[in-house]
DNA sequence: GAGTTTGAAACT
DNA sequence: CAGTTTCAAACTC
């Protein structure tokens, strides 16, 4: 699995075999990655096989990485500029090292370039393929995992990419794009038929073998993702040509030609042009689509993917990780730095979060956005549409997605992060690209165009966004633009003061990151069940401390995040409409008991938002309910309706709650909480350290003791040991309210 | 848009 | 751990 001769691999021109697969034969005569069985390619890649991934490698990188590929490649598409591909090096050379823990991989890694390097006079194409390399062997585990957890999902994944990829195009023209299925199908289409339409000049460009090593080698690139042994067939095929009249050779080879005009007239020349990574890349991802036909389906959700993943993140770990890796790099600087304005920029392309609860925001900007949906009939339609049922399915898959970036390799949170890029991708369809520019009535833009749009904006002042009054910060967001705040340092620029300061917070609170809000499986259910019922096992970790706005408003953290409160909560005069700390349902009894006037009204109000919230949790279960979009079982957003979920109250798994998790070590990191706490609740506390550990890996089962004595480890210790469904998925299910039909899922 | 209220976060 | 201060969002006008 981890030869580290990757030179040789992509120079290697052993004559493919025809017999069944030339994928195959390819793969266990030349991959490196033999050891992995790849038997089934995309999506059969057998968890066991990686049983036991490293623990670093916890979470999906893959995606991470796919993505932030992609987003790279976005760049290029966007800007044609040369220097990009050194950046791009660079990068993939980080991201790399980002697994950095990982000695071994690291080790590979780094053993690949140097034999890229050498190897080949295609400086860039040949390391490409090394970091490639490394990749594979490191990232199959994670792969693997994610695959097991949801078969087909990555076909999905690859059905995306391949179609951003294509549609790249369109898609950053229209901001609306991923509200419309139509239009992404149809971005798809054209894509296609452009390729097709391409003159087909597969002798020209095969005749230039770097070229054609280059391109094969992105091509693989890409296909890494799906499958890194695909990747190598891919590669195979391009060289030999094995299937001149396959489909995927021919769009291959007419992408190649079309995009690549330059390529045909001027010989390719060592230093990749940016052009030359374009046509690659159409490569990558027609080969992709072609041999994921049915991806294609899928179309409508890349684009909020991607599009979701390109905004802003915070990879707090991330750029530690980055660091380490550019250690030796005398340009780590300022590589950070660059990436760090890409970042910064509007075009942010490495979107993924690595750890906080960034979706949290997101979620409860869906949950807003849904609201609008249901005021607005018509205009906001685009974004409605994806809100309740793309948008779901699109979280879903959001939620499948593993953080993207280079630099994420570290981080095993993604299971929850992805909401927040679809938070995101929502909001770049919503509002983002709406009015991003006119920041005013900051409040009013995050819930009208924000309520897609996960990122807040915040209005720090002096926290200089470094702390958790910060929403941003909390939710493990940069800022941007569209931040009011004044002398932030919660920018890119500053990464390793957000990284301190983080570490900062989390040594105080390990779980300051952490979901605030945490639904047990059991909330689904009800809700399932009686859509008036309010999820009593869903509830604030801590609970609030309201006093004088009877958690009724906002201020209510309990009743912001769309829950009752519990015996948690030491709030005086409780009146969260979604549940009241004495424990009574809170809604329509409850509602009646209320009788004080003035209360009274915001009750029904509440109420009213309940019922809707319940009423599009419902529908949201039914929608999830479909196979379709994700093999996956759909995860709805907690909040999904209405109320939107502030900060990082919905379940998530933060990187910053898995190194909480990691330090657990120490007794206990919950806040104590002085009142006994319901059963749900203590359930729910135990499912966030479930989702904490079980996402973080290694420390798959620690068990500490709260102050209280309460008991915080997870009761999945054990179920960390299962080789197909590792904490990833299970925690998903338990974190984010999901329809039923995932319980059954196994 | 400015000012007030509120409660979490941070500090002592 | 409790009390106080700081802070920024939520809210009101």
């Amino acid at each position: 699995m981890d030869t580290p001769d990757r030179a040789t691999t992509t120079n290697n021109l052993n004559p493919p075999k025809f017999e069944d697969s030339p994928v195959f034969n390819f793969l266990n005569s030349l991959s490196p990655i033999k050891p992995v069985k790849s038997v089934h390619i995309t999506q059969t890649f057998s968890s066991i096989s990686f049983s036991s991934p490293p623990s670093v490698f916890t979470s999906p990188h893959v995606n991470s990485n796919k993505e932030s590929r992609f987003l790279r490649r976005h760049n290029l598409l966007d800007t044609s500029k040369p220097k990009v591909t050194s950046e791009d090096e660079n990068q993939t050379g980080s991201g790399e090292q980002a697994l950095t823990d990982s000695t071994h991989a690291r080790n590979n890694s780094r053993e690949l370039e140097k034999n890229a390097d050498k190897g080949t006079s295609i400086g860039d194409a040949s390391i490409e393929p090394a970091s490639e390399q490394a990749k594979f062997s490191i990232e199959l585990p994670q792969t693997l995992k994610y695959e097991s957890g949801s078969p087909g999902y990555d076909p999905i994944l690859c059905g995306d990419e391949a179609n951003t990829l294509l549609s790249l195009p369109s898609s950053e023209a229209a901001p609306d794009v991923a509200c419309s299925h139509e239009s992404s199908k149809k971005n798809l289409v054209e894509g296609e038929l452009h390729l097709h339409g391409i003159c087909q000049t597969e002798p020209k460009i095969d005749g230039t073998e770097c070229d054609w090593d280059n391109l094969i080698n992105n091509a693989s690139d890409m296909l890494i993702f799906s499958s890194p042994n695909v990747s190598e067939a891919f590669k195979d095929l391009m060289n030999k040509q094995l299937d001149p009249s396959g489909r995927i050779m021919h769009i291959v080879n007419q992408v190649a030609s079309g995009s690549g005009h330059e390529n045909e007239d001027h010989p390719p020349k060592p230093g990749l042009a940016s052009d030359t990574q374009y046509t690659q890349e159409n490569i990558a991802n027609v080969a992709l689509v072609a041999s994921n036909p049915c991806e294609k389906m899928d179309d409508e959700h890349v684009y909020v993917i991607h599009r979701g993943i390109r905004r802003r993140c915070l990879d707090f770990e991330m750029a530690s990780v980055r660091r380490n890796n550019s250690d030796g790099n005398s340009n780590a600087s300022s590589n950070a730095t660059k990436s760090d304005e890409r970042n910064t920029g509007g075009d942010s392309r490495r979107c993924f979060l690595p750890g906080i609860g960034l979706h949290l925001n997101a979620l409860a900007t869906l949950k807003e956005h849904r609201g609008m949906k249901n005021e607005k009939s018509s205009s906001g339609r685009q974004l409605n549409i994806p809100s309740s049922s793309s948008s779901l399915s699109q979280e879903h898959h959001l939620l499948l997605l593993p953080a993207s970036s280079e630099r994420d390799m570290e981080l095993p949170e993604n299971e929850v992060q992805p909401v927040e890029d679809c938070s995101q991708s929502l909001s770049l369809m919503a509002g983002e690209e709406f009015n991003q520019n006119s920041p005013k009535k900051k409040r009013r833009k995050v819930e009208i165009a924000g309520e897609s749009e996960s990122c807040k904006r915040c209005n720090c002042k002096k926290s200089k966004c470094l702390k958790l009054y910060c929403e941003c910060f909390a939710a493990g967001v940069y800022c941007i633009e569209p931040c009011s705040c004044q002398d932030c340092f919660n920018k890119p620029i500053h990464e390793d003061t957000v990284l301190q300061t983080r570490k900062q917070i989390e040594s105080r609170n390990p779980l300051a990151f952490a979901p605030k809000v945490i639904r047990s499986s059991d909330s689904v259910s009800e809700i399932a069940d009686d859509p008036n019922k309010t999820p009593a096992s869903a509830r604030h970790k801590r609970g609030c401390n309201c006093k004088k706005s009877s958690c009724l408003k906002k201020y209510c953290e309990c009743y912001q995040g769309g829950v009752g409160c519990s015996i948690s909560c030491r709030c005086e005069g409780c009146k969260n409409a979604f549940g009241r700390k004495d424990g009574s349902a809170g809604i329509d009894a409850e509602a009646e008991e209320e009788t004080e006037a003035p209360e009274k009204g915001e009750v029904e109000k509440a109420l009213q938002k309940t019922e809707i919230q319940n009423i599009e949790e419902n529908q949201n279960s039914a929608l999830q309910a479909t196979p379709l979009r994700l093999s996956r079982p759909l995860l709805p957003l907690p909040f999904s309706s209405k109320g939107k979920p502030p900060r990082s109250f919905i379940a998530t798994i933060s990187g910053s709650a898995l190194i909480a998790s990691q330090k657990l070590g120490k007794p206990n990191i919950l806040r104590p909480q002085v009142k006994l706490e319901k059963p749900h609740q203590t359930v729910a506390d135990d499912e966030m350290m479930d989702i904490i550990q079980g996402d973080s890996s290694p420390i798959a089962c620690i068990k500490t003791s709260s102050p209280n004595g309460k008991r915080i480890s997870s009761p999945n210790c054990e179920l960390g040991s299962s080789p197909t469904r590792r904490g990833g998925r299970k925690l998903i299910l338990h974190s984010i309210p999901s329809f039923p039909s995932l319980t059954h899922h196994h």
